[in-house]
DNA sequence: CTGTTAGCGCGTTCAG
DNA sequence: CTGAACGCGCTAACAG
């Protein structure tokens, strides 16, 4: 009643230990009766491959890493690490690799854990997200050898590989809504500054309001930090007529403030969030949101790092261009 | 400049194998002289033990199953999992061990899960989350030995070990604070009522508002139900006073719906959240909430987890009371 | 007591 | 198709 192994499969079928390996594998070199018979005793004895077993002759751990080295208080984009997560691992499961999540303080542990893990073999490579511009972790990565994956990268001429999407697109239609709607005074909510991605779309930001009166105030992607510019740019003598927030939670929070001050959304001030969730459509008035299929964002991202694995692959892969969902919190502006 | 082996420290050092492991695990058998030689040369080679061959021969995976199948669309949790992983984890790296994470559609894909990683030594427990009443998945994992704790367990006579809340006192400090503020209509929109903690919960309820008008309708956890849930609430001729949501999602949803009618709170309906978040601090009103230190949970669970493995504990274990912050969204009835 | 040797764990692979 | 060795670390039995 205990585990079989392979040699008892051997015993059992009355043939050798590579015999059944290879019946077992599909691999030639065992005529079709015997690999019949082989797989039907290892089914009888409902044998599976022990991972180790497997992982230490393959040199192949089996394993992915992912790390979140976001504060824990900046919870605002826990709905989009949700999807991602659960699309990196639809993906993974399919080829049997595990997915090992890490949740650290900060970038130094984060590397800590990526040296720890490779010494050890514990994963075969990693996902790596929230890229800052000249980013230690990339440096380490390369030096160690560790294959990795930049998730939402660098977009070009990035040292790994790497799955992002269109900023700049979906900026583009952020602002073409707005101005479409009759909006002049645009001002956007960003998150980490220092992030490759937020830089991404403050440029997109820039140039797709060339013209107007567009301008970016810069917080930690926390709904606290969403709240208190959204009160600082109402409070200007010239405050925006339309706001775009980098994302869902603070977009939450910016309402909760205009209701407060008293100023009406949409009809005193539009509201765009970037990243849809149910919470947008909860609200009153219901949130207009660029919405990205972030569950196929992930799937496609372990694609990608499978090819790289693999050997294959390498480069960037850009994803599908987000999608502008026009809800009830966008309106022309008043008068 | 490849990966040093145990044989090239012991080459290396001048002896051999045993010796080197000896040395390297503290077990006695060398002199400390030779130990020490030994250590440094593992020092000088940056030697690290390979995680596969260490699995082999103890037998062991090192690493931890979490198998969340809630449905994707059931979001209203996510804060929760993401504090109680952090939390679980926390304290699993501690030990080296790592924590699988494998998101799932529904039990029997779960319990799938179970047969395979436990078959193939991939974990060497599992963490179990939302038991409902005669879970099948309580069954499987008895069936197979694959050592388990429930998180949020049945809270006694399980057959499983687990680490839960006493949802009762909750329950009794939220309805004492809402009938302490003159309420006698208390309505309480729960979670899936097929698990066993809203089931708890419920009773708990019940008991807490006997003498009163309470009563409980049912919803899956998502904003969408919980505003549904709100809005037959508030149309009905009598509707409640106040409102007890099971997550914080469903208490700002339901808010949102109260804002749609035109019903004022906290002056004509107060809300309580179980469980807190940021997002209760956001809103306008902010929410009362029932806070409980989930990442706190998650660490204790992990380490009764690992201490069941080691042989050890086993039984229930009753984590800390959760407690009511009284914000905004409660005050007294109307009139 | 200090250290060595042999062999295990389990699946893969390759010369024969 | 078989036999043997390998990957890497652990450990029991044994010798100095």
């Amino acid at each position: 009643m205990k585990r079989p192994t392979i040699m008892d499969i051997a015993r059992r079928a009355g043939v050798s230990k590579g015999a059944v390996s290879m019946a077992l594998n599909g691999q030639p070199g065992v005529s079709e009766a015997t690999r019949r018979r082989i797989l039907q005793v290892a089914q009888e004895l409902d044998w599976h491959p022990n991972n180790a077993a497997r992982a230490l002759s393959a040199a192949r751990a089996g394993a992915i890493g992912l790390v979140l080295a976001r504060p824990a208080r900046t919870l605002g984009v826990e709905p989009f690490f949700f999807q991602l997560i659960s699309g990196l691992q639809a993906e993974l499961s399919e080829r049997r690799i595990a997915l090992l999540l890490q949740v650290v303080d900060d970038h130094v542990a984060e590397m800590e854990l990526y040296r720890q893990w490779w010494s050890e073999r514990r994963v075969d490579g990693v996902f790596v997200i929230d890229l800052r511009a000249q980013d230690e972790r990339v440096r380490l990565l390369e030096k160690l050898g560790l294959p990795a994956l930049v998730i939402g990268g660098p977009g070009h001429h990035g040292e790994l590989p790497s799955v992002w999407a269109d900023d700049a697109h979906g900026m583009r239609s952020i602002v073409t809504h707005l101005t479409g709607l009759g909006h002049k005074r645009i001002a956007r909510v960003a998150g980490l500054p220092e992030l490759l991605h937020t830089q991404r779309r403050t440029a997109a930001f820039r140039e797709a309001t060339r013209g107007l009166a567009g301008w970016t105030v810069s917080t930690d992607y926390s709904g606290e930090q969403g709240a208190e510019a959204t009160r600082r740019l109402l409070a200007a003598p010239e405050p925006p007529t339309a706001i775009v927030y980098d994302n869902d939670v603070m977009a939450v929070a910016g309402v909760a403030v205009a209701a407060e001050l008293g100023v009406p959304v949409p009809e005193r001030l539009s509201v765009v969030a970037w990243d849809d969730s149910p919470l947008c459509q909860l609200l009153h008035p219901q949130l207009t949101a660029l919405t990205r299929d972030t569950f196929a964002f992930g799937a496609r991202a372990a694609r990608a790092l499978l090819d790289v694995l693999d050997g294959a692959g390498g480069g960037d892969l850009e994803d599908h261009v987000p999608e502008l969902v026009a809800r009830e919190s966008t309106a022309p502006p008043a008068q």
